[in-house]
DNA sequence: GCCAACGTTGGC
DNA sequence: GCCAACGTTGGC
């Protein structure tokens, strides 16, 4: 897969893009999928973007945008029995889990929620908006990508 | 390898 | 809080 754009899905009661800003670079571990582990593993590179959306609160949507400062290496926090998704099965030797690091480039100067998206024609095909989709990473177009900032007023 | 039961996600 | 949709688990 040759895509350079991301959407990364997260709750901003457990880590918000203010948190990001806060951090200056978060080391995106967590993902117990193995869809959204083989992009993290095998497609997200250095330099790609990154749409930041925020899930399950009463604004859904992309809030900023973020870029891949480090591609994928194994998450950690998998073999860690006091992390918060420990997974016993994963190994420093053979692990399951994989994980990026994200830095933040610049919020949005408005938020472009789910309802923005869903009613813009351009977007129809984004991940996001296809039913019975939840993975918390997906890939995004180059055209998808623009729009989104352009209707965020963002010049990323 | 099938598939029912269960757990999770996430919008509403 | 509800529930549709999906992923995972485990008995067979």
């Amino acid at each position: 897969m040759a895509c350079r754009y991301w959407l990364f899905k997260s709750e901003p009661g457990a880590y918000s893009y203010q948190d990001l800003e806060r951090d200056r670079v978060a080391e995106w571990d967590g993902v117990r999928n193995y869809q959204a582990r083989n992009m993290l593993r095998d497609d997200i590179q250095e330099g790609d973007g990154v749409l930041f959306y925020h899930s399950s609160t009463t604004e859904l949507g992309v809030v900023g945008t973020a870029t891949v400062v480090r591609a994928g290496y194994p998450d950690h926090t998998s073999w860690d029995p006091n992390s918060e998704h420990p997974d016993p099965k994963s190994t420093p030797e053979n692990p399951t889990w994989y994980m990026v690091d994200i830095k933040p480039t610049g919020r949005l100067a408005g938020p472009v929620t789910l309802a923005r998206m869903r009613a813009a024609p351009e977007l129809q095909q984004m991940v996001l908006l296809r039913r019975g989709v939840r993975l918390s990473i997906q890939p995004v177009t180059e055209a998808e990508w623009q729009m989104v900032c352009h209707m965020g007023g963002a010049n990323p």
